[in-house]
DNA sequence: TTCGATGATTGAAACGTTTTAATCCGGAAC
DNA sequence: GTTCCGGATTAAAACGTTTCAATCATCGAA
């Protein structure tokens, strides 16, 4: 029996990682069976508590619920003791635990914004409406990127679930995917930012982006122009499938052919496919080269810019280029660029605030803004 | 006696907003002092609770361990059982509270990096990097935007001090501040991005500004530049500082005279001061005027080419434009702009595993990590 | 048969707060 | 001198997990 006992306090021992046996340590318990062949001992631990409420009441001899009172109440503690606590938390380095406070108190003090792509000024600035939206509220914006992917975006958004954030803002890959419903039907106020459904199952804050499209070639008609290119993708994507809807319904309403609005598709939304797409058009024979392009958003814009100047090409001489976003960079550009511009920061705070008033509680009905966008005329269209 | 009872329940009643008395509701206990002086009364609670791993439990018809044990350690609990489980939360909609998770386990799966300026792409690659780093080792990485504003700055340590984050990075507003000695004295891993200190006091991470300054001037020299202007500000800010000591030096080292090396001053570092910088120097008399600036950054230098273009200034003809960070947008500006690129993305990978490094205890001694900056020559110096 | 080993499962004790009913106490009102 | 009131304070019960010793069941070897 004592056999037992020892072997399996070796076992135990050896998967703790310990290589020697300290008897000192070893400490016989009863059992049920009434024999000793169950073992407890102790090892010494790093005593490296962090200091709470406890102690601080401790110092302050005061009780617990004082020292939250303290904290969560101040007018309900009398000042004497009021400072007498605060000096104890100061002197121990209290800092509160946000994890035991939101676990008992049920409530968080966060929003979360879930970026589809930092990189892309659009989004930052976004999320700087929201922020300023939130802070006047006194809740905090945590922010996370999914780079366009889907299984980081899964993953956020269960992290930010598990967290019990106020409000999850998101700029989704797809704006249909299931996963949203299934995270808000469990609780949490969703939001769709800068995206929107067909049906109302969710909060959605967006820009018109048919009304985008068609304002776009409107103006590149009123510049005369008659053979213009379409620069965007994936087709996939619902801002690129909406504007291209636009710009072909204001095409044919000007009587136009609609072969003379060549589409020209990218993989993605970014510079370097800018400047893909530039090549291609470069490529093309002068006489069937379109006169303007319409690019899906301003870093397409900028990149094609770019490449077409390499090639020896003017703009707006030889081709007139618009933009989408008006972000800072596009009025920087080397041809300052014309662009249709977006209300983001608006954006960012009217989308904080439907998660807001969701989060409040009380009667709630799903609600879809959407935003009017509006041309910025410059020199890449204007020459 | 009785109306004592009476007028304490209507009190409490009318604070918790209830406008008429149902009597039904309440109940009489006996205090020690023999009298019926004190009341309780029960108030219909909207029963919203959310499902934990104790209704799981149930619904499978295991004990609540069990449950756990499927989440954290699934190789110890039998194969049937795990399945009877899973299904139990997916039938049920169980979300896993983190805030109890990281309570009682004391451990979060967080790194937060808490940047000075979202909408500065450097700071955004930066951010990348730290999340591919993050990524490898589980953990989620969540951004906070201090937009130089110290108070948010403050609010935003606090927070993520009060969550326990793993780790925690930071681009300060000011390196030297004490509330970062206290946020890590207090045990969480803090690391400081892009800024150092003159100790090594905490971990840190940036790049040698001062070569970074020496090399813009080295390359302005070999490109034949004798009257050059540096311009960035606050001029407290330890970049612009120490990329100015590094052009000073350079500049001295050739030999020339001090009085040559103008110094311009902006309030901040974004484009809208660039643009007010380049007013200045073209008021300046043409004889008098630089051939050359080197701008603190590439946003300085984006307003700067933009402005200079505007009053019929051609670059680099008469004025080369040198700017530093190499952001995706300087390739792309009007007139493709030569910088001091620095490893960003290196910089934010670096940082997290420090930081994480630290978390995992051990002995730990800070570290200052030193990258080198390198010259990108564009059309804006060479011509 | 019995004992020991192994693997699956359970029960109960944490974790650090907030919440709330209850207590205490000095003073005002009767 | 009671009685009542109100403000300050306290004690104890949550919150939803994880952890860990203890138990249970099964099986192989002695």
């Amino acid at each position: 029996m004592w056999e037992t006992g020892v072997t399996q306090i070796l076992r135990k021992w050896r998967e703790q990682g310990h290589t020697r046996l300290d008897c000192a340590k070893i400490v016989s318990t009863r059992t049920s069976r009434g024999g000793l062949d169950q073992w407890r001992w102790t090892v010494p631990t790093s005593a490296n508590r962090s200091v709470s409420v406890k102690d601080v009441a401790a110092a302050a001899g005061v009780s617990l619920g004082t020292v939250s009172n303290v904290l969560n109440k101040p007018d309900r503690v009398s000042e004497a003791t009021r400072q007498r606590v605060l000096a104890a938390m100061t002197d121990l380095g209290f800092v509160r635990n946000e994890s035991a406070r939101q676990l008992r108190s049920g409530v968080s003090r966060t929003l979360a914004y879930l970026m589809l792509d930092a990189s892309n000024p659009f989004f930052t600035d976004v999320a700087a409406g929201i922020e300023t939206e939130a802070e006047t509220h006194g809740l905090t914006v945590v922010l996370c990127n999914s780079g366009s992917r889907g299984a980081r975006e899964q993953a956020h958004l269960e992290l930010f679930e598990q967290q019990r954030v106020q409000g999850l803002l998101v700029t989704p890959v797809d704006p249909d995917s299931p996963t949203l419903d299934a995270v808000a039907r469990r609780g949490t106020p969703v939001v769709i930012v800068d995206r929107t459904r067909d049906d109302d199952s969710l909060c959605s804050v967006a820009v018109d982006d048919v009304l985008g499209g068609r304002i776009g070639i409107e103006h590149l008609l009123d510049r005369g122009h008659r053979r213009v290119a379409f620069i965007g993708g994936p087709a996939d994507l619902g801002q690129v499938r909406d504007r291209l809807e636009g710009a072909r319904s204001a095409w044919s309403d000007a009587g136009l052919d609609p072969e003379d609005l060549l589409t020209l598709r990218t993989e993605d939304l970014r510079v370097a496919d800018g400047r893909e797409a530039g090549q291609r058009l470069v490529g093309l024979p002068a006489s069937r080269r379109p006169t303007a392009a319409f690019c899906v958003n301003d870093l397409i814009a900028l990149g094609l810019l770019q490449q077409i100047t390499q090639a020896g090409l003017r703009t707006p001489d030889d081709l007139a280029i618009l933009g989408y976003d008006d972000i800072d960079y596009a009025a920087a550009a080397a041809v300052p660029l014309s662009s249709v511009r977006q209300p983001r920061q608006q954006l960012g705070r009217t989308a904080a605030d439907l998660a807001m008033t969701e989060a409040a509680g009380g009667p709630h009905t799903h609600r879809r803004v959407l935003f009017t966008p509006e041309l910025v005329a410059r020199a890449s269209t204007l020459g």
